[in-house]
RNA sequence: GGAGGAGUGGCCGAGUGGUUUAAGGCAGCGGUCUUGAAAACCGCCGAGUGAAUAGCUCCGGGGGUUCGAAUCCCUCCUCCUCCGCCA
């Protein structure tokens, strides 16, 4: 296929990033996002009257470039004209750098107010008002009197996690698997990504290192810098203007394959007869999570890397709540069949995420916490990263381009998989049955043996 | 890492300072003709902003020179060729 780019100025403002009718759902978020919002309006309003005025100034230029071009250029009504146009001249670039300064200001207000909920997204104030949608499953049972460990006493008791080697190599939050985590490991990705390519949907292997704009596109920056790993950048060379530094080869750690999948089609007007596209991923996630210090230290649940195993979509408008649901299932398949009980929540207006208008999130039962944690987030942004990233479709030959919707969930992450596996498996002799779906990847082994005492 | 070359509308491609407010071709859409199709002929045919069939902006991105820039200068990005290095 070959790659349809358009321009895009990156002077426009981009006064849609958010679609202006749904401001009154934006304000569903609640908070200071009101405020927010009459602020940006404000900034608008005179960005439209600069612009009106600058191009005002633009077409006298036009037409007096017009004339001049027919003048005898040695001729005193030449050089006259050629005077007087240096006046218009500068008050034109006078007048280009107060409409790119608030263009700018514009442009920054707009990127820090989130999506617009879904009518059909539950209000809330925090994460005890997400709904339950239904529940998969029963919890595994356990012999009276045995208390299931959590997945780090088991992983480590059978010598398969090793937290302190972790540490010692690159600090705290990362962790060595070794012997069957780490083929578990690579057993759960395999399964993920048949389970996901059987079911329509394309494979995809992306680099693990993004551009600033990729970031952008998908609405983890500018709000969200302090949670992404950042490359150091390389110093410009001596001399190099500051004006003409664009950060363009600064370079970040993916927190997801969102980033690197949603932007394969940044920039690109889609053929209708394309959509839906799905695909699904691997990709190495990394994550700073500035300000997450003292939640779940220990264990396998918030490392600063970990695997996961991405579905993306791109849709129309029409139909993106019903690939919403679609998508979410096929991350449940991914559950099912590996037996694990999880329930599916209804995030609330409070709990939803910056960029997102409908978030579902599976969560999965863990024994050994006694409570359900969250594996996936299926999330329909509309088009709210289709207008950061310019991701477009034409209806039909000859219409205008319009936004696609896109959708991504995780299919679902692998670290908190292997957690799961490690509680609802464990046997009381400290054994953990294999899921039968994982056996032909793991070289038909049924049971991790117990740990020689 | 070093040395060269190149980026123009869906595709190809002209254009080295002022009738380019981007030629021409291909593809696409509409029409004439035809029983139907093909061919031929005629017309339409990039995007953004904007209430607008007005105006303005966009020739990889950004900045500069000039009354005026696709065209000249600087810089970044991307691709290609050769050398080096590497898995």
């Amino acid at each position: 296929m070959g790659l349809t780019r358009r321009a895009w100025s990156r002077h426009v403002p981009k006064a849609n990033m958010l679609d202006p009718n749904r401001m009154d759902d934006v304000l569903r978020r609640g908070g200071d996002v009101g405020k927010a919002v009459e602020q940006w309006k404000l900034v608008d309003q005179k960005r439209k009257s600069l612009q009106g005025e600058l191009d005002g100034l633009r077409a006298s230029r036009n037409s007096a470039n017009e004339r001049m071009s027919k003048l005898d250029k040695k001729s005193a009504e030449f050089v006259a004209a050629r005077d007087e146009l240096k006046l218009l001249a500068s008050k034109i670039k006078e007048d280009e750098a107060a409409l790119s300064a608030t263009e700018a200001d514009a442009e920054q207000q707009l990127l820090m107010l989130p999506n617009a909920p879904h009518s059909s997204v539950p209000d809330g104030k925090n994460e005890h008002d997400n709904q339950v949608l239904h529940v998969w499953g029963t919890a595994p049972t356990f012999p009276d009197g045995f208390v299931p460990k959590n997945h780090w006493d088991v992983g480590e008791a059978l010598g398969i996690l090793d937290f302190e080697r972790g540490a010692k190599i690159s600090g705290a939050r990362f962790t060595v698997l070794k012997g069957w985590a780490s083929r578990l490991t690579r057993a759960l990705m395999n399964y993920m990504l048949d389970l996901h390519t059987s079911n329509g949907y394309q494979e995809v292997w992306p680099p693990a290192l993004v551009r600033r704009a990729s970031l952008r596109g998908t609405a983890q920056l500018p709000k969200f810098e302090a949670d992404v790993f950042r490359l150091a950048m390389p110093e410009p060379p001596p001399g190099t203007a500051p004006e003409s530094i664009v950060p363009d080869n600064d370079l970040f750690l993916s927190p997801t394959a969102e980033v690197q999948v949603t932007n394969l089609h940044s920039d690109e007007i889609l053929d209708a007869s394309v959509l839906p596209i799905k695909y699904c991923a691997y990709a190495p996630c990394f994550r700073a999570e500035a300000g997450a210090y003292g939640k779940d230290t220990r264990g396998l649940i918030r490392q600063h890397q970990f695997d996961k195993v991405e579905l993306v979509k791109f849709t129309t408008p029409e139909t993106s709540y019903a690939e919403l649901d679609a998508l979410r299932t096929d991350a449940e398949r991914v559950l099912q069949g590996l037996g694990l009980h999880y329930r599916v929540m209804t995030l609330c207006t409070a709990d939803m995420g910056f960029g997102s208008s409908k978030t579902y999130d599976l969560e999965v039962w863990l024994p050994g916490q006694n409570a359900f944690r969250e594996i996936s987030s299926c999330s329909n942004y509309e088009d709210f990263q289709a207008r950061r990233a310019k991701i477009r479709y034409r209806p039909n030959a000859g219409d205008k381009p319009r936004m696609v919707h896109t959708l991504n969930g995780s299919g679902i992450a692998i670290g908190r998989t292997l957690v799961a596996v490690l509680e609802q498996y464990q046997q009381v002799d400290g054994s953990v049955i294999i899921p039968p779906a994982l056996r032909p990847y793991c070289g038909g082994l049924e049971r991790i043996p117990a740990p020689a005492v």
